[in-house]
DNA sequence: CTATATCAATCAATCGCTTGATTAATTTTG
DNA sequence: CAAAATTAATCAAGCGATTGATTGATATAG
């Protein structure tokens, strides 16, 4: 029973991270939720309290999935170069694995209000940016990054070029020519890609001299 | 009389955009819209037919002033890469002044449903896209570019650095620095911070030969 | 120049419906 | 039996939308 309850538990978590995604905190309704999991309505507020509740066992179930890929990376013996490839593979395979959650986490923290909960979703991912900018930051230090390279930025683009095929999955299909949402595109063809773009992005800019003409 | 009833609808439409892009277009209620806009809640029906006609309204206004910034671009004798920095130019405008408006766009494509909407929505971005698509590709053509650049993923990198910084601001605050969000430092810290950024990293990346070791 | 008719604009009131949440009764479990 | 789990029924609140009445300005008619 208390398997079956952890189950159970379980099963309603999953079906709210995709209705959640699907349609976003306010679209998504708890009689949606419900019925597609197959529960009585009552239960979700039994076992969460509230809406909001749910929501926020969601994302805090994702939470720990999400902690420790890096942290061991930092003190690794790698050079810095080394990290960025390795971090970039960890991340992209993370991001074709809960694109879903990624979908949900970044829409609702583009709401304004919501403070309580935007404050927990930030505080998640900034522990992946701290440890980004450490190894930017070190390459920079040991000479091996341009001297003037933008880390803030380089950041953006790496989140906001996934968060982009990923959020508007529309747009990105049309642009790569494939539905990035069929899960076997996904896997083959996407997830590769985007790996062997990134590095080469960051590569050249990263390790490019770049003269200030102007 | 005339001049006064096209300000009032255009004043409506200004607080919907506003509303829209802060709440998301479920979280935005109809008497928010209403209530801040300080007109009678028929009123939105009255001219917009409803809560999605309101919705449409405030898109397709935008579309006239997104479409043709980028027609011209093309014609120009200008160089592929000159076309790319006049492009990132316009385009970081573009964005700094309308980021309420792209905040919303951006959103609402993401949602899964919708599709009468969201094919109006991508129609307007792929204008954009397609002229983008255009000049990168010629300038492999020409021989200006690496021959092996990844044209889609580099457009989903210029569109999505961008989304990242508007549309979740308090990450994006948080990594550079100031406040994103006002105004003053908008124009002042994050405009021509992004136009430097982009124009360094896609010249590192377009221009650097790519060696495939790997 | 009045008087009448027409029309878009505006309003308060209210419709039917859905929302998230709660209740009290029932079933299941240990 | 007692506790936990589950259910159907119900709640007030809020939703988008519609209604019928009213306004004031303009156009028409006598």
């Amino acid at each position: 029973m208390e398997k079956e309850k952890i189950d159970k538990k379980d099963h309603i978590l999953d079906v709210a991270e995709k209705v959640f995604s699907e349609h976003g905190f306010d679209g998504a309704s708890t009689r949606m939720i419900s019925g597609e999991a197959n529960v009585n309505m009552a239960m979700l507020n039994y076992y969460f309290g509230s809406k909001e509740g749910l929501f926020i066992a969601v994302v805090e179930r994702k939470i720990t999935s999400f902690q420790d890929i890096l942290i061991n990376l930092g003190s690794t013996g790698m050079s810095p170069w080394d990290k960025i490839e390795q971090y970039i593979e960890i991340y992209g395979d993370k991001v074709v694995n809960n694109n879903c959650f990624q979908k949900l986490l970044y829409r609702e923290l583009g709401i304004t209000r919501r403070t309580e909960l935007s404050d927990k979703l930030r505080s998640i991912l900034m522990i992946n940016v701290g440890e980004l900018t450490k190894i930017l930051d070190e390459g920079v230090r040991l000479g091996q990054f341009s001297a003037d390279i933008d880390v803030a930025m380089v950041m953006a683009t790496l989140y906001g070029t996934k968060n982009y095929i990923i959020n508007t999955p529309l747009m990105a299909s049309t642009m790569l020519g494939f539905d990035v949402q069929d899960d076997k595109m996904m896997e083959e063809k996407l997830k590769p890609r985007i790996k062997i773009y990134m590095k080469r992005l960051l590569k050249a800019y990263l390790m490019t001299d770049n003269d200030n003409t102007k």
